[in-house]
DNA sequence: ATGCGCCAATTGGTCAGGCCAGTTGACCAG
DNA sequence: CTGGTCAACTGGCCTGACCAATTGGCGCAT
C-alpha cells in the first residue's frame, strides 16, 4: 500500500499547530494572541494563511476574532470536533456506566419535582414505545424522548441535552453494529417494564425508588448488551484499549 | 428604523449565500462549483474573500476542496452546526444546576473507588489553584482540573468528557463577561477551601461527605456568581446590547 | 486634580494582482 | 487502440496595499 503523499495545506497546518499551542495551555484561556502579522511572520507563513488557519480555529470555537482588538482564545477543547471524526470515543461500557451514574442522580431529583405534565411526557413515550416494538427507529426515538423526559421534568435544559448526547452516543458507528444484534423485540419489551418502574417511582415522589429504579434499568441494559457483545466479540478484548471493562460494573 | 447596516464580515455573508445555495438544492451533491476566480467575479468580492468562504464550508464537512480540480458539493446538510453559533439558550444558573445534580453523583461515586494516584491528582490541581491566585488564567485551569480529576478517579472516560464540557461552558461570551466581575482573588480562596473539603471526603472514602461537599462547592458557587449577577444589571444594560438575563431560574 | 473628548497607533477586514503546482482532458505518435 | 505529452484550468500561496474598528493615551476644559 502507497500512502498517498500527505501534502497538507498550508493553512491547516498553522491551524493544528495554533491548536495545539491551546490545548497544550501555552495559549492559556482569554489571552490575545500576537496579531496576524506577527503570526505571520514568526511561522514564515503569509498573513492570507494565517488568517487562514484563524478562521478554522473560529468556525471551531476555539478561538473569537474581534476587529481592531484581537484574537482570543475562547476554550481549550473543541467541544465537538467535526463530528464525523470526533474521539475514538469511549467504549459502550463506560457510556453505560456514565449513564448510570448520571441519569441515577437526575432521576433521583425529578422525582422530588414531578409534576402531573411531566408524567404525562413520560406515559406519551412510554405508550409509543410499547406501541412500535416491530418498528426500530420509533422505538429508540421513545427511548430517547423518555429519558430526557426525566431530565425534562426537573426543567434544567443543560441536563437534557447532557441526557440526549448521551443516548445519542450510541449511534456511534461502532456501537451500532452489535446494537442491531442484541436488540429485539424481546430486550425492548423488557426495557419498557424498566421504565414503566422508573415512571411509577417518580411519579410516587419516590427518590430513592426512582434512583435505583434506573440503576436496574441500565444495569440491565449493559447487561443485555453485555451478552450479545460476548458473543460477538468472544475474547477480544474490547477495541483493544487498555480500559479494563471490568471498571464497568456499576457500583453506586 | 435605519437599515441593518449588515456589519457582519464578508466572507461569513459569502459562506452563508453558498450555503443556502447547496441547502436548497440550487448547487445538487457531487456537483462542482465554479472556480474561485468565477465565484469572487460574480459575488463582488475578492477572492481571499471566497476563499476564506469556502474554508468555513470546508470545516463544516460541506464542501471538498480538491487541488487542481475544483470544489465538490458533498453534502447538503450541515450535520452538526459550528459550535460557535450552537444554541447557548442553557443560563449560567441552569448549568450550575446541571452540574450540582450531576457531579455530586460522580464525587459520590468517586469516593468509592479512590486511590493514592488519583488522590495525587487531586492534590496537584488544589496547589496549582492555591498557588496562582493572581494569574486568572492558570487558576481556572487548576479549577477544571480538579473536577474532571474527580471523574478521573472513577475511571470513566464519558465522565471526564461530561464533566469538561459543562466546565467550558462557563466561557461562553455571555457567562464570560461576568465571570471578570465575581472572579477574584478571594472567591477563588474560598473555591480552593471547598475543594479542600471534597478532595478530603473523596480520599477518606466517605461517599455522601463528597457528595455533600460538592452540594455545598456549587451552591456557594451559584451565591457567589448571583450576588455580582445582581450588582452587574441593577441599572445599566450592558453597553446597549439587547442580552437576555438570566433565562433559568433555579428550582432546586 | 478630574473628567471628557479627540487623535493616532494598532489590529482585523478586504482587495488587487501575480506566480507556482497539481489536475485534467485533448491531442498526437507509436 | 495505447501510451505519452502538453496546454489550459484550478486551487495554493505570496506580496503589498488600503480601509475600518478598536483602544489607549494625550491634551483641553472644567
Amino acid at each position: 500500500m502507497f500512502s498517498p503523499v500527505e501534502s497538507r495545506r498550508l493553512y491547516r497546518q498553522v491551524a493544528d499547530q495554533i491548536r495545539l499551542m491551546i490545548a497544550s495551555g501555552e495559549l492559556a484561556v482569554g489571552q490575545r494572541l500576537p496579531a496576524e502579522r506577527d503570526l505571520a511572520e514568526q511561522l514564515s507563513v503569509s498573513r492570507p494563511t494565517v488568517r487562514e488557519a484563524l478562521i478554522v480555529l473560529e468556525v471551531e470555537g476555539l478561538v473569537n476574532i474581534r476587529m481592531g482588538s484581537g484574537i482570543y482564545v475562547v476554550r481549550q477543547h473543541a467541544a465537538n470536533a467535526p463530528a464525523s471524526e470526533r474521539e475514538p470515543v469511549e467504549g459502550p461500557f463506560e457510556l453505560l456506566q456514565a449513564r448510570a451514574i448520571i441519569e441515577c442522580a437526575i432521576a433521583e431529583e425529578a422525582a422530588g419535582c414531578a409534576e402531573p405534565e411531566g408524567i404525562a411526557l413520560l406515559d406519551d413515550a412510554l405508550t409509543r414505545m410499547s406501541g412500535g416494538v416491530n418498528d426500530a427507529g420509533a422505538v429508540i426515538a421513545a427511548d430517547r424522548a423518555f429519558h430526557t423526559g426525566i431530565a425534562a421534568i426537573v426543567g434544567n435544559a443543560t441536563l437534557i441535552r447532557v441526557t440526549g448526547e448521551m443516548f445519542d452516543m450510541r449511534m456511534s458507528p461502532y456501537f451500532e453494529k452489535l446494537a442491531s444484534h442484541f436488540e429485539g423485540p424481546m430486550t425492548w419489551r423488557s426495557a419498557v417494564d424498566e421504565h414503566r418502574a422508573i415512571r411509577d417511582a417518580i411519579a410516587a415522589g419516590d427518590a430513592a425508588g426512582a434512583k435505583a429504579a434506573m440503576r436496574v434499568h441500565l444495569t440491565m441494559s449493559q447487561k443485555r448488551f453485555s451478552e450479545s457483545f460476548g458473543e460477538e466479540f468472544s475474547g477480544e478484548e474490547e477495541r483493544g484499549r487498555s480500559r479494563r471493562p471490568a471498571k464497568g460494573t456499576i457500583k453506586t
